[in-house]
DNA sequence: TGACTGTTTAACTAATTAGTTAAACAATGA
DNA sequence: TCATTGTTTAACTAATTAGTTAAACAGTCA
């Protein structure tokens, strides 16, 4: 990553841009388990269909997952699993956070208690 | 990340969302080689101060930049290393689809040639 | 104290974008 | 062909945000 032209940098701020989502990332997650066509993908979501649509077109734009039509339904797969190689480091990283912020948290409650 | 509720998808969101723009890419690249204050920093990636500023702020936040002051001007520093696999994982990734997209563009023109 | 250097913040503009609604489009089957 | 089901797109709104400029703030030294 040392040297890095800007159009080198852009790309990859594009891919973090993509994941920056929770709609997303619950799409990818979804997706884990196996393909599934808009609708599933709405239905289970717990949102439009148009909605879902525009994330899958950006997804799939953007390298994530691929397209296939299968009947007159379009299903959707994650077209590369290293994002759940990234996802599983940053829930890591995320996780750890956490767990700082939750024991910083317990001090603060414990200090009160004392006073 | 199979089972993740709301708020954790949204801190994940988060942590990728400070990684989606590309000065604060360069701000992180440049704290590679070690501490900066904000001028240099600004300096060194041709923009205000100001600017820096509040890209750092929001690392700081995010927790990926620590803040440290010494005499009248204020030092950041790589908070957590573990970013750096993460961008070396993302590089590698848009490295690859560079080079398939590059492929795929040379193939072109010589089909074009041909016919 | 006051001048200075360096950093942050406030207020603003311009651009991007997630989500909605309704209309268009595609594929199947009668 | 027409009706039906599923998907995408267009047009719009509301919210977020990168960058700018100028003002405020902080730390050092005379």
């Amino acid at each position: 990553m040392e040297n890095l032209d800007d159009t080198a940098i852009a790309h990859i701020a594009n891919y973090f841009q993509a994941l920056a989502e929770p709609m997303r990332l619950k799409v990818l997650n979804a997706l884990r388990s196996g393909d599934r066509n808009v609708g599933e993908l709405a239905e289970l979501l717990g949102c439009t269909t148009a909605n879902i649509s525009k994330h899958l077109s950006l997804l799939a734009k953007s390298g994530f997952v691929a397209r296939e039509t299968r009947g007159n339904a379009v299903y959707y797969r994650i077209a590369d699993p290293a994002i759940f190689d990234l996802c599983n480091l940053v829930c890591g990283q995320v996780g750890k956070r956490l767990a700082a912020q939750a024991e910083m948290a317990a001090k603060l409650v414990s200090a009160q208690g004392k006073d």
